[in-house]
DNA sequence: CCTTGTGAATACGTTCACAGCT
DNA sequence: AGCTGTGAACGTATTCACAAGG
C-alpha cells in the first residue's frame, strides 16, 4: 500500500513540516500575512534552502520576489500532515508519566484526543484528577474497535512493554509512541516512534563535556 | 574545544551507543557473558554491520569467531558516554509534565540526579509529593553555581521558554533538554535536545495513514 | 567455520549556485 | 531587484563484500 505518484518524501522533511506549521501559527497570531523562506527558516532553526527544498516535495506555494502566504502555506501543511480532523489515541500504562500525559493539554490543540487510558490496575489510587476514563486491559480491544483507534501512547514499565505492544498490534494499532526504554519488535506495517528521556540526557551529557 | 585525535564520531552513533548499553544491561541481567554482533544488533533493532561499524570508532573489542564480552563492552560504552559519575541536573517549569519528570525514577538509574526544580510560582499547590525542592527563579543562579550544574530540563510554557533559556545560558548551562514546542535560539556552544510530543504523534499519524 | 573489522560502494540528506518569475 | 524553485555538487551515514583472525 505505497503511495506511488509522489516521489517518496523523506522522514525528516515530514518532521520539519510539523515545525514549520508551529512557526506559521505564531506568525498568524502576530497578524503577519506573508513570509520569506529566509525569515521562516530563521525561526524554525533551519537554512532557507532546506525549507524551500522541503516544500517542493508538495508543489509550489510561493511567489517569487515576495515569499509565502502564511495562511495558505499553513493550510497546505495541515492538509499534508492529515491533522485536520481530531484523531483518537489510547494511552496504556497509567503511572507517573502516563498520568502527566493524560493531563497534558498540548495534544488536543494539535488534533489528537486521548479517548481512554488503560492499566493493569485501573483502580489503583492516583493523586491526580483527569478527565479520561482509566480502564482495565480487558477492555482495550473493544475501545480500539469501537472508536476506530489507530495510535497508542505506551507508558508501561519495560518488563510489560513488549507484551502490551503485541496486544496493541493484534487489536489493530498501527502507530505507537513508545516511552518505555527498550526497542519494540513489531510487524513491518506498524510504526514506532521512541521517546527515551534518559537517552536524550545521556546524549546531551556526552556532547557538552567535550565529547 | 574540539576533540582532535578521534575521527569525529557521528551523532547517531552516540545515540545508538546508549541503546546498545541498555541492551547489554539486559543481557547481563540474564547472565549472558558473550554476544555476537548479530544477536546484539537484533535486540537493538539495527543491522549487525552497523553495530560493528559504530564500535570501530572506539577501537576493537570483539573476538573473531566468538563475539563480544558483554561486561567489557558495557564498560567501554559507559566509559565513552561519560555516565559513570552521577550528574546534577535542574528542572525548570513545574507544571504537569515537570512534576511527572520529577517523580520519574528512570533518570537516577542512568546516572542523572535532578537536584532542584524551579518555577515562577514555587508555592503553587501541587497534588503530588516529590522529593526535590521547588524553588523560585531567583535562586536558579545560585544553585547552578553551587552544585556545578551543566544541564537543564525545560518544561515551561512556550511563552516563557526563550526567556528562561536565556537565563539558563547566562547561568552557565550548556545542555538543555527542551519540552517546550518551539525552536530555542542559543549560542553555538550550548546544545539543545528537543522532545516534542505533539510532533511525534503528528509524525506517526502521517506515516500510518498511507502518507 | 564462525564472527569481527573495514575499505569501497551505495543511498540519503543538505547545501550550493543559479535559472526563472514577479 | 528580490525571492522562489531546482538540478548539480557535496557531505554524511549505511550497507556491502570480503579480508583477517580465532
Amino acid at each position: 500500500m505505497k503511495k506511488p505518484d509522489r516521489p517518496e518524501i523523506p522522514r525528516k522533511t515530514i518532521y520539519r513540516l510539523s515545525i514549520y506549521l508551529r512557526c506559521l501559527a505564531r506568525l498568524k497570531d502576530n497578524a503577519i500575512r506573508t513570509v520569506s523562506s529566509e525569515a521562516l527558516a530563521k525561526v524554525a532553526g533551519v537554512k532557507s534552502t532546506q525549507l524551500r527544498k522541503d516544500l517542493t516535495y508538495f508543489g509550489q506555494f510561493g511567489t517569487r520576489g515576495l515569499g509565502y502566504d502564511v495562511e495558505q502555506l499553513s493550510a497546505m501543511i495541515t492538509n499534508e500532515l492529515g491533522t485536520k480532523s481530531l484523531q483518537p489515541v489510547v494511552l496504556v500504562g497509567v503511572g507517573n508519566l502516563g498520568l502527566a500525559l493524560l493531563s497534558y493539554r498540548g495534544f488536543e490543540k494539535e488534533g489528537f484526543e486521548i479517548v481512554a487510558a488503560f492499566d493493569l490496575d485501573p483502580k489503583r489510587r492516583r493523586d491526580k484528577k483527569i478527565t479520561q476514563p482509566i480502564l482495565g486491559m480487558d477492555q482495550l480491544a473493544d475501545v480500539i474497535r469501537e472508536k476506530n483507534v489507530k495510535m497508542a501512547i505506551l507508558t508501561v514499565a519495560v518488563a510489560a512493554a513488549q507484551e502490551v505492544t503485541n496486544t496493541l498490534v493484534t487489536c489493530g494499532i498501527t502507530g505507537i509512541l513508545n516511552f518505555a526504554p527498550l526497542v519494540l519488535h513489531v510487524p513491518e506495517e506498524v510504526m514506532v516512534n521512541n521517546v527515551n528521556l534518559a537517552i536524550e540526557l545521556e546524549n546531551l551529557s556526552y556532547f557538552i563535556q567535550g565529547g
